[in-house]
RNA sequence: UCCUGAGUAGCUCAGCGGUAGAGCGGGUGGCUGUUAACCACUAGGUCGUAGGUUCGAACCCUACCUCAGGAGCCA
């Protein structure tokens, strides 16, 4: 493996005969030599290279245009000039392929919405090499703030037959011949099946077993969603713990946030400081801040109390036994908790059928956590472990109790308090990244009539 | 899916009834240890698509398509 461009512009001594490789960025011409900038993706910096006039080499400076990949050997010595610590005097270069004029990316001025349309290049820019640089480290903190806490990695099904009622539209898993007549018993699995919209389910099954436990893996809503927050195929991480209430589990969402914007700030300070001047200024002021004081809870009830006395007129009425709005969502998170803050105790009619019912008879022990810009970027509850009560909400809610028998008998045998939620790993990144629009964090982004790839 | 706005050169935009423009990017020449380099010249467009109004439409009207912002749904 070739030495990185991270790895070389870390060194602090000067560094003879060496061999980088990348992409090039921008070539500048002088009387005596010529400036190309690469990058290689490992890092957001560039290496500047200086190719002296009287070289060979210096004879292929007219095909090095902009996204051409190179080959360079020299030396790494410090640069007279201002702007980089480290420059690389060439001895040899070598095109390694070539980039024309066709070449869509610029040396500036391009929007998410033109970039968005060339999705392969994209990750050659300083702004989306910055966020998935990111998308990676944060993945990999996710896993880390869990196994440190001795939580199990549990995958579960990608394809499956319940539709964790509440969660969403789904799409449709099948071999059967568009328009065919044939039965859902003679399809591939012999019944409907679907992409999951959530491992929740099958999650608690293990919760039940190996105590705390975690999924993080791909998700697919087949709504009709247009917003700069939803995608048909997202991902989420779904933590599950027995022998757990929901102030726990909300200790535990809380905890989470604040570790990986911890992350964030230590782990990617390069990446995190383009972010803060060129997509969010407020940006780092907000992280921080996330970290300083402890997380607001306020009820359900509290919050439509505090709404209908807030003196503001929302354009959707507030009322107890509804959901709360955006509009209303972002009042309590961005002007009068100004930080994250979490809502519990939601009226039962709202929500899914596996909450626990508190003992109020009215609300369930379900909790979103909001921040500031995003709206919610978790959702979880305690499930019901008491199995009349788990039946009698499924018969509720329509379901047939059949179907979900491997879901009671968890209440049936040896049944324990058991919480859980699930974090939007993509709205997790838009907050640490300040980018505004679920579709720069993914790499290839799925919304509905989009797939190109 | 609903509401609002926008589609003009490869990119970002100006032009808003009377012969299609600029900056950047490309080419050519010049200058320079340059830093989104600079200066000059140059190539590049059925003005989203289809109809309509008008002597005349990039501009006004209708429909459709695409994108963006907001809403609903949620992670």
């Amino acid at each position: 493996m070739p030495d990185t461009l991270r790895h070389i512009l870390a060194s602090d001594s000067p560094l003879s005969s060496i061999t980088v490789r990348g992409w090039v960025r921008t070539r500048r011409d002088s009387k005596a030599c010529s400036f190309i900038e690469i990058t290689d993706g490992s890092c957001f910096k560039g290496l500047q290279i200086v190719v002296d006039a009287s070289l060979p080499c210096a004879a292929l400076m007219p095909g090095i245009l902009t996204g051409a990949s190179i080959e360079v050997d020299g030396d790494l010595i410090a640069s007279p000039a201002a702007g980089q610590t480290w420059e690389m005097q060439a001895k040899d270069l070598r095109v390694v392929g070539e980039a024309d004029a066709t070449y869509p990316l610029q040396k500036k001025g391009h929007t998410p919405e033109f970039l968005r349309t060339i999705s392969h290049l994209r990750p050659r820019t300083n702004l989306f090499s910055n966020v998935f640089r990111v998308r990676s480290r944060m993945a990999f903190a996710i896993h880390r703030f869990f196994q440190d806490q001795d939580f199990f990695y549990v995958h579960t099904p990608v394809i499956t037959s319940s539709d964790c009622e509440g969660a969403g539209e789904l799409f449709r898993v099948t071999t059967l011949k568009q328009g065919s007549n044939a039965k859902p018993e003679d399809d591939f699995f012999g019944r409907p099946t679907y992409l999951t919209v959530s491992g929740q389910l099958q999650g608690e099954t293990f919760a039940c077993a190996l105590g705390n436990i975690y999924t993080f893996g791909p998700t697919f809503r087949a709504e009709n969603s247009n917003t700069a927050r939803h995608a048909a195929e997202f991902w989420m991480i779904e933590p599950e713990m027995a022998f757990c209430d929901l102030f726990d589990d909300m200790s535990l969402a809380e905890a989470s946030v604040r570790y990986l914007v911890a992350a964030m700030i230590k782990e990617c300070p390069e990446e995190l400081e383009f972010f803060n001047k060129f997509v969010d200024k407020e940006l780092v002021g907000r992280l921080q801040q996330t970290l300083e004081k402890p997380f607001e809870r306020i009820s359900y009830t509290a919050a439509v109390d505090l709404l209908l006395k807030s003196g503001r007129s929302f354009e959707h009425p507030v009322i107890w036994g509804e959901g709360l709005l955006t509009e209303h969502e972002r009042f309590i998170a961005e002007e009068h908790v100004r930080g994250p803050v979490t809502i519990y105790n939601y009226p039962k009619d709202i929500k899914p059928f596996y909450m626990r019912q508190n003992d109020d008879g009215k609300t369930v022990a379900a909790m979103d956590l909001l921040v500031p810009g995003i709206g919610e970027i978790i959702g979880g509850s305690q499930r019901e472990d008491k199995l009349d009560v788990l039946r009698a909400a499924m018969q509720h809610h329509g379901l047939n109790e059949e179907d979900y028998s491997w879901y009671t008998d968890l209440r049936r045998y040896g049944s324990v308090p058991h919480a859980g939620f699930g974090m939007g790993f993509e709205r997790l990144l838009m907050f640490v990244t300040g980018v505004s629009n679920i579709r720069d964090v993914i790499p290839f982004a799925r919304t509905p009539g989009h797939a190109p790839y």
